[in-house]
DNA sequence: TCGTATAAAATTGTCAACAATTTCGGTTTG
DNA sequence: CAAACCGAAATTGTTGACAATTTTATACGA
């Protein structure tokens, strides 16, 4: 979003992508509700972008709908449900991991190592918005490199874990932590790969 | 459906409901685009709420959307990704069928044999839509009830799996499983239900 | 003073119209 | 004859208006 003139138009995409971030760092508080009306004024667009939005985060789950009273930020989840995610988050990832260490292609590397140092200036500027967006990005690559069909599913997941545990994060362990992860791939060391997305999804 | 007069107005979540066992009975063939119009007529409103069921089911991945071209029926999942689904299912309900046999109330037990009975019949009749159906609310009964925050991401999971496999499903089979399932929960066997669950969802 | 009833405001639900884009037909051109 | 090129039709994207519902503020009566 930085470099966007005020009166430029947002796609129903960038508008979506830019409510999630904004959820995963916190900026709304649980169960605060979500006026249509106001965030068509934010973006500049009707309310029909901003329902179309809404309704992707609810179904991803960071949002709660009830009828004729709009959507709410949903409360946080709790500790055991969130172990059950993160293991289904694993699962899903390691299998994606192996995928994606035989079908990457030079220009998926290339835009891999991209995507770490984005990350890594994001976590240097202590931006959590930034940092919340482009962790999610770089999972986001392998993954759906791998399986278009696994994406949304993990998405989900991956949001709603987001969501709880992304305010108490020490940015510098999650460079190295990522930076593992990467290094593994470029050299093609599945295990290696996959020991380290281990430490990261705990 | 039934029982609905044709000019009585359906609401956002009847449409995506209608839709989804649509989808999931194998109505639509894969890649086929699905227009607004044509579904707007068929269910008698405007194009708006179209476009929220669209959404929701494209999130949910039944649905492929691309930008100015409308969404197609999604393409059928590999045999592995697939496996790696349904362990992630498996997983899941696993967790809320603990939680559901703790907490489950009277009345939560006695709907849980109304949607068996439900299935049953509908297994009997052998009408496709109304298998599918039933099954995903029997299962959804005892997710829901045990985390709101697992539902969706379920519900993501089990409408793709469903979507590969429902056409050639044997309902005798079905519906001994999902009696052994029940029978379980009712006398409160936590192992026991966990073990026809595993037997149900291969 | 407290609770209830009522009216006003705010908010969501739906729609029809128009703009932008894509698709499809026939025509031209090499 | 095939490929590129228009133009019309179909389809999606967005908007503003209005209806239905919920929330808030106010006045009333016990």
């Amino acid at each position: 979003m930085p470099g966007k003139k005020p009166n430029e138009d947002y796609t129903r995409e960038e508008i979506c992508n830019i409510l999630r971030s904004d959820l995963i760092a916190g900026k709304f508080s649980h169960n605060q509700p979500l006026r249509e009306i106001s965030l068509a004024k934010r973006f500049g667009v009707s309310r029909g972008p901003i329902r179309d939005a809404f309704l992707k985060l609810t179904q991803e789950g960071s949002l709660v709908y009830e009828t004729n009273r709009g959507v709410r930020v949903h409360s946080a989840i709790a500790d055991d449900e969130r172990r059950v995610m993160m293991n289904m988050r694993l699962q899903l990832e390691k299998y994606c991991m192996d995928i994606y260490i035989d079908q990457a292609t030079e220009t998926d590397l290339h835009e891999l190592e991209l995507l770490l140092e984005r990350f890594k200036a994001a976590c240097l500027r202590d931006s959590l918005p930034g940092v919340a967006e482009c962790d999610l990005s770089l999972h986001r690559h392998w993954v759906a490199r791998a399986s278009l069909n696994l994406e949304p599913i993990w998405l989900g997941l991956s949001v709603r874990i987001l969501m709880k545990y992304s305010r108490l994060e020490s940015f510098d362990e999650s460079i190295e932590e990522h930076e593992n992860i990467v290094n593994a791939i470029l050299v093609k060391d599945k295990e290696g790969a996959s020991k380290a997305l281990s430490l990261n999804i705990i």
